[in-house]
DNA sequence: CGCCAGGTTGATTTCGCTCAAGCAATGTGG
DNA sequence: CCACATTGCTTGAGCGAAATCAACCTGGCG
């Protein structure tokens, strides 16, 4: 395995950014994600005063959006890059629970619940997201229906890939749920390449990656050299290389323990 | 420990029943879960409605109430009893994913996307369940904006449920997440006795219990011998006597790897 | 009665965690 | 520019937890 030391990115900036945040005049109408977000059953005189409150922002790679046991001030919706959702024990260890992408919304538990934040976001690459306040957020779900019963089948479908994590985790082993966690980062960070090979740009170090499997950092480290020994994958830094992918498919269903 | 036999109630009859479920005339405005329903938000003249078409059916211990592959046809309104949501993979591994009491509703995940259901739902011992069918429902929702906000909420509940439980299994030991499994269970299911003690009556099999903690079912037995030998909880059967809750407890917060 | 499902217990092995050392790439202060 | 610290990662040794395989018990049922 190609040793990977000290990432190549600007990473992790203490800091969190409020500052910054301004309402700008390009609507929501036009934002490329309008499609693929749950804002796409608006009508666009609605649209059109989600763009006028709503706070656009970018962020560093690193950067806090919102962190556990802040006040909601409203919802998150990612219109660039990569976002982790991450929450932590009282000892420090830290689970990133899943990742967002543009058109995702975030927030919405702690929002609907008129509680405080119990994860945390932060930008995994750069990213820009948007915040739509609270109180207008509440005005919008009573006036349309459907905008109520989009979020119920985001809801729901996230829901749906909570338990499938559940379930996978509690019977799946760790190398198997490393060859699954890879497929599905495929579908968003992989490439085609030229020799029919497929390369997974890794958006999370290697402890987060583990945090996501339930395994210690060195174990995952250890599955990824056997996972190499095995011609299944090839790990270079933050790059993973497939050469074929139905053998890391084959490697999710077999410790099915039959 | 006592030796658990075959269970004493009748288990797990094979046939699912359709049959038997009839619309009566009694309406959910009387049912007496209607106050911790997802129902609670509607006028009576809706619940009306609902009264009028829903089909209320009893279950015996075991019996299915709908399986992974079905076609969804509306959601199920648990009203006695307790259900378990389980879930299969090819190779006949269950894992009970959570449990549900009256007025919790069931499959509205597939019902909301329009997919066939990926879970199945059994009652764990004489239940009574109501299904309101999908096309009432859908009038419904788009009639009553606070019918879609209130399931908007459940969602958002039961996926910080999930979230919590993913973030445990990733975090705890076996040990420390069959206690916290206790723990939930006595809200439910537990009584006082008059020593002082608590005593659980455990609505699942020792194989179910250990889907849920994630562990095979011998790891579990000898986790409860340990229990035993630690004075922290008697196991009998289905019944599990807690001397001391708060020593249950200390067992949930120790082994979190300081 | 024998069978079966559910449960307990033991022996053995495998997996994954902990602790510890060390490397690579980067950043920093003198 | 160099010594040095820091961060992220890899690797090894040892150990403990839990899975696997297997035997056996218990109580209900056809």
């Amino acid at each position: 395995m190609v040793r990977a030391g000290r990432p190549l990115r600007p990473f992790r900036s203490v800091r969190r950014g409020v500052r910054g945040m301004t309402a700008t005049p390009s609507a929501c109408a036009i934002c490329h994600v309008l499609q693929r977000s749950d804002w796409s059953v608006m009508a666009p005189a609605e649209l059109d005063r989600i763009g006028a409150i709503r706070k656009r922002r970018e962020y560093g790679a690193g950067e806090v959006i919102f962190e556990a046991g802040d006040d909601n001030r409203g919802i998150y919706c990612v219109s660039v890059g990569t976002v982790g959702v991450r929450r932590m024990d009282e000892n420090g260890n830290s689970v990133l629970l899943s990742l967002a992408y543009p058109g995702d919304t975030l927030g919405y538990r702690s929002f609907l619940g008129g509680s405080a934040h119990r994860t945390s976001a932060e930008a995994l690459g750069p990213a820009a997201v948007c915040m739509i306040d609270g109180a207008i957020l509440r005005e919008l779900f009573a006036d349309n229906p459907a905008l109520a019963a989009q979020f119920l089948r985001r809801a729901a479908r996230e829901l749906e890939d909570a338990h499938d994590s559940l379930f996978h985790n509690a019977t799946l082993s760790n190398r198997a749920r490393l060859a699954q966690l890879l497929v599905h980062m495929m579908k968003r960070h992989g490439r085609d390449e030229p020799d029919g090979s497929r390369v997974i740009e890794l958006p999370v170090s290697r402890r987060d990656l583990a945090s996501m499997v339930g395994a210690r950092h060195e174990t995952v480290s250890r599955i990824m050299s056997r996972l190499e020994e095995d011609g299944i994958a090839k790990f270079s830094g933050r790059q993973v290389r497939v050469p074929r992918v139905e053998n890391l498919l084959r490697e999710v269903r077999s410790s099915a323990s039959a």
